[in-house]
RNA sequence: GGGGACGUAGCCCAAUUGGCAGAGGCAGGGCGCUUAAAACGCCUCCAGUGAGGGUUCGAGUCCCUCCGUCCCCA
């Protein structure tokens, strides 16, 4: 009979028979509706902590949600097992990153599997596998095929110290490396590079059908940084023939402009440098080399090292093509020579960065845009926005979006100019001088230059015999039977490429694996993937709002362009949430902060049960959450009303049949609207109020059987049964004991569906008429729900209070909003 | 510097989207049960919504300014 609650010993049972059983493990010929819900898959850090927990109870949640309301749910877990800790962990230990991502990997998954999160393990993957890695290079060489992989020279970060190229987030704002504090440095070397940008437009445009957050979609938006402008030329000054391409958004400015500016990078700086002026400018290239691109991009307001560092004057003139008038050329690293033509035309009245850069330097700043009334008291400086064109010429008159038409036009015909579409997204560098990574599959013949590997030779795997010491060397170049091998094409000596791919080409896909069973030859089985995709709920970090999210997506375009998914979705992840962070003292939860709370000591105190059901209370799952001191004793909370629904379940059932008092039927009302409310709530990623309903519906239950004991049968029992129905996605181990001990011979809770609300039990026969005096309470009269608008009136006027409050004096105006409010105005 | 989110009880959070500020929880207090404590059960204290102004019959909710926290971009 009535047992105690033993959260471990259930909850261990319990996971013992979905692993047996493979209750979720999934076919892709299923008959039911498919349903793909995926949690990103993690790099394998060990043991999990409690944001992982949050992400994978999150998409536990989802897959048991969606399988209750009928779903075939494909839940997959995987492993993004390359990366740059284990090979850190390995050259610290002298270890090789395999055991020991391995060693983590297990550990995570025990975690999970402790969580009591399941998913179809058969289809694990790990980015590691040779298959994986086999795929991965398949996937590569159609790219470079297709010339979306190319191979060209760039300026990476580089840290002498480390002798290495670092990551943009591997550099602190300061322009210093993370590891060794060294100023790094801009250098250029040959590097792979997927074209990204040629679907810049796609990317932007795909936004529209997909339902995700809003910011993420922002946030990409502005990485983007899609802007259309125009090229044209302004002609060099002693020259002849010679002119500087700029790029800008607002040609209708360029009769304001009064200097031009390049680059330190720019290619004509060399000429353009008059002898004078060459100390300068060289000094100022040198600081510009030195600097990150975020440092150079910043504010020239927030300059701590004030004006002269930031610009220097070339000694050379323009001609200003709008008005004839020559302007000097100055060079200054804020302008970027990665964007648009890597020059600019500098109009201070109407830039803000051009105005500070004039400022400085003692430039005239033209208004070419009338700004409001007032601007100049107020705000004063550069003014953007739209206005009557001023000082222009044959623009004046125009409104700002007429003149960049009618501006558009005169340096097409005037300026050798061009329409052009500028973007801030850059093509994806992938090749990374690392070892725990998949191999780069081409050769360097001497004679044939870069030679992709057959297809039948791959997959090309990494030896274990390297040396890794952080010597910037990529590991793979010190084998030398790896490195050096023969040229496919015409048999003569060749070099390996020594380079790894980026993890992110590794998560860039995945999605797609998961929909089949491994196979050698293929990435993926294109019916597989037809089968499941897009993915039907996305959950992961914010963190991967941009690059995770946008390689994504441009992958599955350039996997359906060059035919390796033809006919997929063009949007794999159809609908993304994104959870927000654990935070501890005011930072996120990480290993790497040193601020872990293992989830192990609260499967033993409390149970998976109750940490779940913490994690989904707490409160929205898109807000960040603060671990404090308080929060172990929500968790014990949340287990004691776990064993207060276990003591409830498996109490005396009341024996009382006939038929129903009020308040029977005011707990089937009850229990009908939390279903409704709950089934809202969870549909809205609202967990910690639908769990707020379920505690409110077992209050209530509990109440009436402990004060009035003769409650009917079925009432009550229906009552618990939702209860446990409704807790099932979210306590799934407790309540499938409950329910299986409840009915024996009926299908397990989480084989069971989801309760559907009776909606003959959800209408409302009275309400609470609110009566306001001038928006002040006076008083509550219990009416009909259908109480007329005139009739509300009526009662507010007689009732008692109101009366007395305006004893005689007429109401000004009432404003009724029948059955719950009326509001009598003196 | 630009953009965005948020600020409600000692604490975490709700509030039918402009209509009674409190659903749920943590902590605290009281009572019951107990030889006692824990556990359990019942009851209960606690804010006028960061500050100021505006719109409205009515503002936590909409608008403006300021303060604070966090995120993204530079």
């Amino acid at each position: 009979m009535a047992r105690e609650y033993d959260a471990q010993t259930v909850e261990t049972d319990w996971q013992q028979v979905w692993a047996d059983e493979g209750t979720y493990e999934i076919e892709n010929d299923d008959t039911r509706p498919h349903f793909y819900a995926l949690a990103m898959y993690p790099y394998p850090s060990g043991a999990a902590h409690q944001g992982h927990v949050r992400n994978y109870l999150l998409g536990d949640l989802v897959t048991r949600y969606k399988t209750m309301q009928g779903y075939a749910v494909l839940s997959p877990f995987g492993f993004d097992s390359f990366g740059l800790p284990a090979e850190n962990a390995a050259i610290k230990t002298g270890t090789h990153p395999r055991p020991f991502t391995e060693a983590r990997m297990a550990e995570l998954k025990a975690s999970l599997l402790r969580l009591g999160c399941v998913y179809d393990w058969r289809r694990e993957v790990r980015s590691h596998d040779p298959l994986y890695i086999h795929a991965n290079q398949l996937i590569f060489l159609t790219l470079l095929e297709h010339d979306i992989a190319y191979r060209a020279s760039a300026a990476v970060n580089w840290c002498p110290g480390c002798a290495t190229v670092l990551a943009n987030e591997q550099v602190l704002a300061d322009g210093t490396c993370e590891r060794s504090g060294d100023l790094v440095e801009r250098r250029e070397l040959e590097q792979w590079f997927l074209r990204i940008t040629t679907y810049a437009d796609q990317l932007l445009e795909g936004h529209a059908e997909l339902d995700w957050p809003e910011r993420v979609k922002t946030m990409q938006r502005n990485w983007i940084g899609r802007s259309a402008g125009v090229e044209f030329e302004l002609a060099v000054v002693g020259h002849e023939g010679v002119g500087l391409r700029v790029f800008t958004t607002r040609p209708d400015t360029g009769f304001g402009a009064t200097s031009a500016v390049v680059a330190p990078e720019h290619p004509l700086l060399d000429l353009l440098t008059t002898p004078e002026h060459a100390a300068e400018v060289g000094a100022l290239r040198e600081r510009a080399n030195s600097a990150t691109e975020i440092e150079r991009a910043a504010s020239l307001d927030s300059d701590p090292d004030g004006a002269s560092a930031r610009g220097a004057f070339t000694g050379s003139f323009v001609t200003n093509p709008f008005n004839g008038r020559e302007v000097p050329v100055y060079v200054a690293d804020y302008v970027l020579g990665g964007y648009g033509t890597g020059a600019i035309m500098a109009v201070p009245a109407e830039d803000d960065r051009d105005y500070s850069f004039a400022m400085l330097h003692g430039l005239d700043v033209i208004r070419t845009v009338e700004p409001p009334e007032g601007f100049e008291a107020t705000s004063g400086g550069a003014y953007s926005g739209a206005g009557t064109k001023i000082n222009s010429g044959f623009l004046d008159g125009m409104d700002v979006a007429d003149a960049i038409v009618a501006a558009t036009a005169f340096l097409e015909r005037e300026a050798k100019g061009a329409a052009t579409v500028n973007y801030r997204l850059r093509d994806w560098l992938v090749s990374r001088q690392r070892f725990w990574g998949c191999p780069i599959p081409v050769v360097y013949c001497g004679a044939c230059g870069v030679v992709p590997v057959p297809r039948a030779s791959l997959p090309i795997l990494a030896p274990d015999d390297v040396t890794m010491d952080a010597t910037g060397r990529s590991p793979l170049a010190t084998n030398r039977s790896f490195l050096e091998t023969t040229c496919p094409a015409c048999g003569g000596p060749a070099e390996r490429e020594t380079d790894t791919l980026d993890t992110f080409f590794d998560s860039s896909w995945y999605f797609l694996r998961f929909c089949g069973f491994p196979d050698a030859l293929l990435p993926f089985d294109v019916d597989d993937a037809a089968a499941w995709m897009p993915v039907g709920q996305y959950v992961g970090g914010i963190e991967h709002a941009i690059l995770h999210l946008l390689y994504a997506r441009f992958m599955m375009r350039a996997l359906i362009d060059t035919d390796l998914a033809p006919g997929l979705p063009r949007e794999p992840l159809a609908k993304l949430f994104t959870q927000g962070m654990i935070r501890m003292d005011g930072t996120k939860m990480s290993k790497s902060k040193g601020n872990l709370i293992a989830p192990q000591r609260y499967f033993d105190r409390s149970g998976a049960d109750a940490l779940r059901v913490f994690h989904l209370s707490v409160g929205p799952p898109t807000d960040d959450f603060d671990w404090t001191d308080q929060t172990d004793s929500v968790i014990e909370g949340c287990r004691k009303f776990l064993d207060r629904v276990w003591r409830l379940a498996e109490g005396e059932a009341p024996m009382r049949s006939g038929a129903l008092t009020d308040e029977d039927v005011r707990l089937r009302r009850l229990t009908h609207r939390t279903i409704q409310l709950v089934t809202r709530d969870v549909d809205q990623w609202s967990y910690h109020t639908a769990v707020a309903h379920i505690r409110e519906l077992h209050n209530e239950v509990q109440r009436l059987v402990h004060t009035s004991a003769d409650q009917h049968a079925d009432v009550v029992g229906e009552a618990i049964d939702t209860i446990l129905l409704l807790l099932a996605p979210m306590a799934p181990h407790v309540t499938a004991e409950l329910w299986q001990r409840r009915h024996p011979d009926l299908p397990g809770v989480h084989a069971s569906s989801w309760p559907v609300a009776d909606e003959s039990m959800l209408t409302v026969e009275t309400a609470t008429l609110v009566v306001q005096l001038d928006g002040k309470v006076k008083d509550r009269i219990e009416v009909a729900a259908n109480t007329s608008e005139d009739a509300a009136v009526a009662l507010a006027l007689a009732s008692g209070p109101i009366v007395a409050a305006l004893s005689g004096r007429e109401p000004r105006r009432v404003v009724a909003r029948p059955p719950r409010l009326v509001n009598i105005v003196t």
